[in-house]
DNA sequence: TCTCATACCTCGAATTGCTAGGTATATGAT
DNA sequence: ATCATATACCTAGCAATTCGAGGTATGAGA
């Protein structure tokens, strides 16, 4: 039944993930508050966005977890896996080019 | 049950057809090839996302349509309203806002 | 006549992301 | 001692968007 593409603009989530954590590993409730931050507060995504996506990334092998007990509490320590950098660069083409796209659009003042 | 809000990245293939249509009126065939055109190619809108978006917008008050016969076809042609320049604004600094975002974020070397 | 390009449309499915919960521990205030 | 808040993890169910694959009809050209 012909499986239906990703949509053209999905994967925003998973690329600023990614993203980080190609600094430092890091936690999933840390990553939430950091990407409000590092986007300058213009994106802020819920922890029901994010842990799924992790976990997703975990399973397909971009990252891999660490069960880390900090001060009492476990925290979960994401980090990239080698096909996860890999899967980072072709996500930043892939925005690169749709990001590039939109802007030749908006600009092109009388595209004829 | 608290409507969802937009996904936070949607609202793109609104954004063109109106940047588009702010130039002139056009059709929606027309729309789904320029489309490809002004993107460089990058992006690429099936008719199956293009008509219900445009009615959506016609029926939102942002477009008005015009039923047009040109050489014993008839063709949509839609129009910006002067709600639709309004919402175009709106959505052109919706994009601003997250493209800087997303920016900021893949090109801060080491966030702390 | 047959195919291809034009030109409109809609339905069903897949995917995403959002809201709203739920659990549990630590910390600080009352 | 108790209560609220922040930390830290998680999932379920819904809503919105997009995608793919159709379907209809006309005109032009081979």
């Amino acid at each position: 039944m012909a499986k239906t593409n990703p949509p053209f603009m999905s994967g925003v989530p998973e690329l600023l993930l990614l993203r980080l954590l190609k600094n430092r590993e890091m936690y999933g409730y840390e990553l939430v508050r950091s990407i409000r931050e590092v986007t300058g507060e213009a994106i802020s995504l819920g922890e029901g966005v994010i842990y799924p996506v992790l976990h997703s990334l975990e399973r397909s092998g971009s990252l891999k977890a660490r069960r880390k007990p900090v001060g009492g509490r476990t925290r979960v320590y994401y980090s990239l896996t080698k096909q996860g950098r890999g899967r980072l660069a072709d996500l930043q083409d892939d925005w690169r080019r749709i990001q590039t796209g939109i802007e030749t659009a908006l600009e092109s003042p009388g595209h004829a």
